[in-house]
DNA sequence: ACATCTTACTGTGTGTTGCAAGGTATATTT
DNA sequence: AAATATACCTTGCAACACACAGTAAGATGT
C-alpha cells in the first residue's frame, strides 16, 4: 500500500467527521464545502464522494436540507445540522481527540528513539 | 452510524500505521503486539485483525521476521521494520501530523461557535 | 489423560466507503 | 449556438477491517 493508498484508507470515516464538523458552523450547499475543503491537502473531497455522503448523513437524520434560489445559476441545496447531528458530532469530537492522544503516545514514543 | 461503527472505519488504514509505530521501537511477536495494545481503548486489536496484516506487511517488504525460542511454550516469530518499512513509516508519520492539523484547524473553528 | 496458557495461523463472509466516471440542469458570456 | 461556470446526482468498483470460527503445537500443571 503505497502513500496515496494509504490516504485513501485514511480518510474513511474521517470525511463523515470533516463534512459534519464543517456544516456545524454555518448551513452549506454541496458544491460550495467541495470548493472550501479544495484548499486542504488531506481533507479535499470530490463530488462523487461529498453527494452520496450528505445523502446518506440526511437519510441518518444528522442532516437536514433545504432549497434556495442563487442569484443566477442552479439552485443550491443547502444543508444543516439536526439536533442528532450535533450530538453526533460531539461524540465523534471526543473520539477523534482521544484516538488522536494514543497515537501520539505511539509516536512521542518512537521519538526518543 | 453509531460511535461504535464509526470507530471502525476509522481504524482503517490506522492500525497499519499503528502496527508499524509499534514494531518500529523494537522487534516483536504477533501475540505481544495484541496484548500490549489490549490496554489501550481504541488501538487494541484482535488475532484475526493482526496477523493477516502482519503477512501483508511482510509480503510489502516492510517488515522482516525470524523465530526465537522462548523459555517454555510456543516458538515466537518476531517481526521488525525493514529499511523499506522505516521509510513508509517516516512517510506516514508526516502524513498523520499534517492531517490532524487539518481537522484540528476545523475543530477549533467549530469550538469557537 | 486432561485442562490451560501461550503463540501462530487460516478461512469465509459482511459491511462500509472513497473515488472515478459519467450524466443533468440553469444561467451567463462569447 | 457554443462554451463556461455553477450546481446537483448516480452507478459501480475496489479495498480492507472485523467478526466469528476454527486448527495446531509446545509447555506446565492436575
Amino acid at each position: 500500500m503505497d502513500d496515496v493508498e494509504w490516504v485513501a484508507q485514511l480518510r474513511r470515516g474521517i470525511m463523515e467527521f470533516c463534512v459534519l464538523l464543517f456544516i456545524s458552523q454555518k448551513a452549506c450547499y454541496g458544491y460550495e464545502i467541495v470548493s472550501s475543503l479544495e484548499e486542504l491537502r488531506y481533507l479535499s473531497i470530490t463530488e462523487g464522494t461529498l453527494y452520496p455522503l450528505l445523502r446518506r448523513l440526511q437519510k441518518e437524520k444528522k442532516l437536514e436540507s433545504y432549497w434556495l434560489e442563487s442569484e443566477g445559476g442552479h439552485p443550491r441545496k443547502y444543508y444543516k445540522l439536526t439536533a442528532l447531528g450535533l450530538e453526533v458530532l460531539n461524540k465523534m469530537s471526543l473520539t477523534w481527540v482521544e484516538l488522536s492522544k494514543e497515537i501520539n503516545i505511539l509516536l512521542n514514543q518512537k521519538e526518543q528513539n
